[in-house]
DNA sequence: GGAATCAGGATTGTATACAATTTCAAGCCC
DNA sequence: GGGCTTGAAATTGTATACAATCCTGATTCC
């Protein structure tokens, strides 16, 4: 059983595990409700038990199976529900995160990134523009001044980030209407507006969650 | 080495590690910024390092070591600080919860709630108290109709309850004012008040954490 | 004398073997 | 015939051995 598709990556380890699991769950590999044995996942990614645990315990921290006791995996259920309530949660926190770092975030901070981002708007690279994203996020998280909510809006990007490449969502097309989004969390931020960035915020993240929707859609 | 203080539980198992560590922390066993290896721990507790390898996993998940590859698990600071800021994430979870339950509950299970609460308040047994208290903020996180923010709830009722038992925080105190509060929770549920329900459990969790607050200063 | 290098030890990452627990179905008793 | 018991298979939980990686300190070259 040496087969090379994309959930058998080249190079063994946990995080493998883990992304390939989402891999075949968002891609119809497996349903939801399907039990899944330690020794079944090693033999498909062709490494040992050990980081397969592993990556399962991450897999029920992120709520893609449910693990009991000696009684094995099962698979949880993902579809446009699932995908709603994740973008519930995290809504819930990065509004509030940009409620927070409007207060605390410094003016050269905020200053930097809007710098960076006219730049980019300029070359219009589209794999940068991602990256941006995910910097723009990272930092409203961090000036939240909240080290641990931070921390859970960061397992929610990495889960969010996973999904989407399980699902080759192209991100090219969000970009224009990304950009402006963007630009008015960043104004807001300079304004030491906490409602507008709160709400730019969350205009920001239901944009995102429909484009996600539209990706799991055609998917199936 | 057989020792039999509280972060040597008679029995093995992850779940000791992960609540013994919590405990050393909690109770100056060990201070932030230092570095735990796996074998220390392991011959803490007694155990082989399998077991503890999961359950730093699970303490990194929920926030009290930082784990870097091939670097060993520092131990996170942990002070009113912390106690606030996982009380605010537990709180901006939980209050919307509430929102959302104040909508989708049946009548039925608040009056089935009500009952069993003033049937509790006759007796007056603490240690049962403590369970109702549990018993409403796992019903009001399932019934937001939000199965990953009622896991997340859990998440963090998990490590309250936790934290609780490392700190011998004694409950029956609180009983008095607890009641008053989860009557006014239990009320705004049964007349569909949303933002009644959501006022009502801040106002709860912002008392719960003035009391961990205070139990956090009494043990240094 | 200072900085880069490299070897040794320390520590995590993985594989495998064994123990404990659970599940499930066949068999037995009523 | 139905429900309980029981035993074997399946599966997870733990222990140990080994491989890979990283940190540290002494050594050597400039």
């Amino acid at each position: 059983m040496k087969t090379n598709d994309s959930l058998s990556p080249q190079r063994a380890g946990k995080a493998h595990v883990v992304s390939g699991v989402i891999h075949g769950l968002l891609q119809g590999r497996w349903r939801g409700g399907e039990r899944l044995t330690e020794d079944a996942v090693a033999q498909i990614f062709a490494v040992s038990r050990t980081p397969v645990r592993e990556g399962m315990l991450e897999l029920a921290a992120m709520g893609m199976v449910q693990l009991r006791r000696n009684c094995g995996a099962v698979l949880q259920p993902f579809g446009p529900k699932q995908l709603s309530e994740i973008y519930a949660v995290r809504t819930l926190l990065e509004v509030e995160a940009a409620r927070l770092a409007a207060v605390h975030i410094p003016a050269s901070l905020v200053d930097t990134l809007r710098l960076d981002f006219e730049r980019l708007q300029k070359e219009k690279r589209p794999d940068e523009g991602w990256k941006f994203d995910q910097l723009l996020h990272t930092t409203i998280a961090t000036q939240s001044g909240n080290v641990r909510l931070a921390a859970e809006i960061n397992r929610y990007t990495l889960l969010v980030q996973t999904m989407r490449e399980a699902v080759g969502e192209v991100l090219s097309g969000i970009q224009s209407k990304s950009i402006k989004e963007h630009i008015e969390i960043l104004e807001c931020l300079g304004q030491r507006d906490a409602t507008g960035a709160s709400e730019a915020m969350k205009r920001h993240l239901d944009q995102a969650e429909r484009s996600a929707l539209a990706a799991v859609y055609t998917l199936q």
